[in-house]
DNA sequence: TGAGGATGTTAGCGAGCGTTAACTGATGAC
DNA sequence: GTCATCAGTTAACGCTCGCTAACATCCTCA
């Protein structure tokens, strides 16, 4: 029997509880003792599905940049026009938070403790997913300048990661409502764009 | 000659490259040598200054939360209303954000470093700051339930202060049309509450 | 059957870190 | 002039942590 035979591989066990830990309590914060007992076994014993603490981590954090890349590509691709681009990627990025909460902390938190190459590659991945957004942003908002644009990007970014921050409580909407809440408030951030011509003569 | 002679004193410069060195690489990637070097002394001599590296992480957290809160609280009394108050909170939030970078970040990322009192006092600032932007923003839009109101007060605050992670490039607005335009964002997403009642019924 | 790989275990090493101890020089008070 | 205090130094202790070594167990398959 080889490993993908079960449901999740004790490698897809170990990573996410290794990505839950670290957004807890961060990357340096956390020993693999801990990671190992929170899949039942001794900290040694992660040894064998992984070279180091740092492979996890960077295993980790290239997975989530790749796969936001990869659904973006694919849903501005398959969009039928700038608006419903800009809503697929809102939309798309919306589940990784939900879904991926831990990973989305890490994905902006830890960046800075992976190696020099690691980090090369996660960069390079995050500024993909930027540049596709800003593409999409900018025909959509004609009227703005790229540097607005791109810090307006980068603000529905920190708007759509919140939810990792508001801890499970029972005062907050559920998935479905929270997930077109946070679809309303971007598009409602970005639509500001469009007066920015406006008060920009003011300056 | 007491301390308060010197423009800024060296416990202040302390914790303001504390700051600027737990923003960078998290708490536990600091190391008190590295603080010391960064203010021309050496690690021991910290402690001259502070009880411990958990003291300086503890006073800026404590300190950051509540200037947050004091401020807010004396912006929001001071506005004429809830449409001015809204936007006076969002104007300080934003000078925090643009002006103290190291904190904002450390803020929602480091909280969990410190020792239970500690956290708990920040806790509680925090959250006495955010139910000041709660009523002001459920005034100010009182078809969304509340509910709503604080996930899209959370979401706001994460739209502001994503400005620590664009570091300064060239390619960004200055200080003052950065401002004017997280401004414009943070009202164009809260906008999008008035509109929720609309499509909540969509459920 | 029994060799070998996969997946664990425990013991322990070596480095790094926060902290304390002991000491030193400068400065201001009386 | 002496003495206390402040603000710094270096040395070193003790603990934690990542990681390796050596050994154990089980499963597979020729």
């Amino acid at each position: 029997m080889n490993s993908t035979n079960t449901a999740v591989s004790r490698r897809d066990q170990i990573l996410r509880e290794a990505a839950r830990l670290f957004a807890e309590r961060g990357f340096h914060g956390v020993g693999v003792d801990e990671i190992g007992a929170a899949v039942g076994i001794s900290g040694p014993g992660l040894y064998r599905h992984f070279a180091g603490k740092d492979a996890m981590l960077a295993e980790l954090l290239v997975g989530i940049s790749g796969r936001l890349l990869t659904a973006g590509k694919r849903r501005v691709a398959e969009a039928s026009g700038p608006e419903a681009a800009l809503d697929a990627l809102i939309r798309g990025h919306i589940d990784f938070a939900i879904d991926d909460r831990p990973l989305i902390t890490l994905h902006d938190r830890e960046l800075d403790r992976l190696r020099e190459s690691d980090r090369k590659l996660v960069r390079q991945l995050q500024r993909q997913y930027v540049e596709e957004w800003v593409a999409v942003v900018g025909r959509v908002h004609p009227g703005a300048t790229e540097r607005e644009v791109r810090a307006a990007v980068h603000g529905v970014f920190g708007l759509l990661n919140s939810t990792p921050h508001l801890g499970a409580q029972s005062s907050l909407p559920g998935r479905a409502e929270m997930s077109e809440l946070l679809r309303r408030l971007a598009l409602g951030a970005l639509g500001a764009l469009d007066s920015a011509a406006d008060w920009r003569v003011t300056y």
